[in-house]
DNA sequence: ACCAAAAAAGAACGTTCGTGCTATATTTGC
DNA sequence: GCAAATATAGCACGAACGTTCTTTTTTGGT
């Protein structure tokens, strides 16, 4: 890797911690210029504008959403097991992100009345998520652990609110038994679908 | 009230909506001035800080939340009814911000890590309203609709969680059948309570 | 070791930010 | 209806914003 690509993809890395304590909005090129020791300008060469450097922040981060909790739970067996490793790699994704929690989730509220291509591609990334969720959802349907006519959907609905919630349980309230109730509340989600 | 007071109230409203959009941190004077057809100064005049403006919003939203979520619920009969009530009054105060959604909501990711002042007030209405729908679950327990070792506070956790993940459905992905997954996920946390 | 190419810095731009101060309107109590 | 009190506007400030230049430094291939 050439030595651009090398600080850009340090930028990158260091704007996405950044933008997951202030927001992809809050976010400012100087802010993030002393946190990475460069000028402004110099750290702006890499990117045609603040909208550009936003979306390849959104790009940089679902590649290791991919790598950290999509690749582990597709080599998970199918069905119940390879819920329970997705919800589990997605907590400990979260608990990563060392202050500011997910950048998805902050991203999501930030932007959810914000139209532009910065919401649009995080609109694409969240669809892929959920239906993700779902699609793994249906393996627990054909292994025959959840009954034909559960939805597949309202399941994943379900998980991701939990997921929502974990940020709000573990950052915003401190809760030290956040971990906890996310997992009994995923418990119960798969319990219930299981005898529906 | 006198007329400093009614332009205040004014403003407080036009901000909580600006900042529903926008964020507390997001919305600046400037753009609340001209929403508001007054100067920066005349307008900041009535705060003493952005700061404690952005305290003021969170208390006047506040007002209005407990008219019109918690009060119409409270008149509402014990129990499971009385849960009900409160989770369908949220869902309609939610979708009474005409756009950005519910304030608190918005506010919740945005000050998850930023720590102050505002961020103390926001936990302590949080805290607030998620023992209130603990303590309204518990009225479904001592009216025997629950089962005596429900866990009160998880079923609060749960719900909760929809209501987070309804502003994501409708909102963000505008997904045409939030409000009806809303509901089958309260009636499915409802179902399960009930027979622990 | 040199030299073109690439990367980073420097300096400046017009704008807007939050926040003061001072002056002018407007409301209120007598 | 006038004085006092209150509310609003005008103006200015230093700082930071995103962005665009030009100049300097660093890199990599020969």
């Amino acid at each position: 890797m050439s030595k651009g690509n090398e600080t850009r993809d340090a930028i990158l890395t260091q704007a996405t911690s950044v933008a997951s304590k202030v927001g992809l909005t809050g976010m400012t090129i100087g802010q993030l210029a002393s946190h990475t020791g460069m000028s402004k300008s110099g750290l702006y060469a890499h990117f045609e504008s603040k909208e550009a450097l936003q979306i390849e922040i959104l790009r940089h981060t679902r590649e290791r959403f991919v790598e950290r909790v999509i690749r582990p739970a597709l080599q998970s067996p199918r069905g119940v097991s390879r819920l329970h490793t997705l919800f589990e790699a997605w907590l400990t994704w979260s608990d990563a992100f060392e202050e500011g929690g997910c950048l998805f989730v902050a991203a999501c509220s930030e932007l959810d009345d914000q139209p532009g291509p910065v919401r649009d591609a995080l609109v694409r990334d969240e669809r892929d998520w959920l239906e993700l969720i779902s699609t793994v959802t249906a393996t627990a349907v054909s292994e025959g652990e959840f009954p034909e006519d559960v939805d597949v959907d309202q399941i994943a609905y379900e998980l991701h609110a939990i997921t929502l919630n974990h940020q709000h349980a573990s950052r915003l309230m401190q809760d030290p038994r956040a971990l906890e109730r996310a997992r009994r509340a995923f418990d119960s989600i798969i319990d219930r679908a299981r005898k529906t």
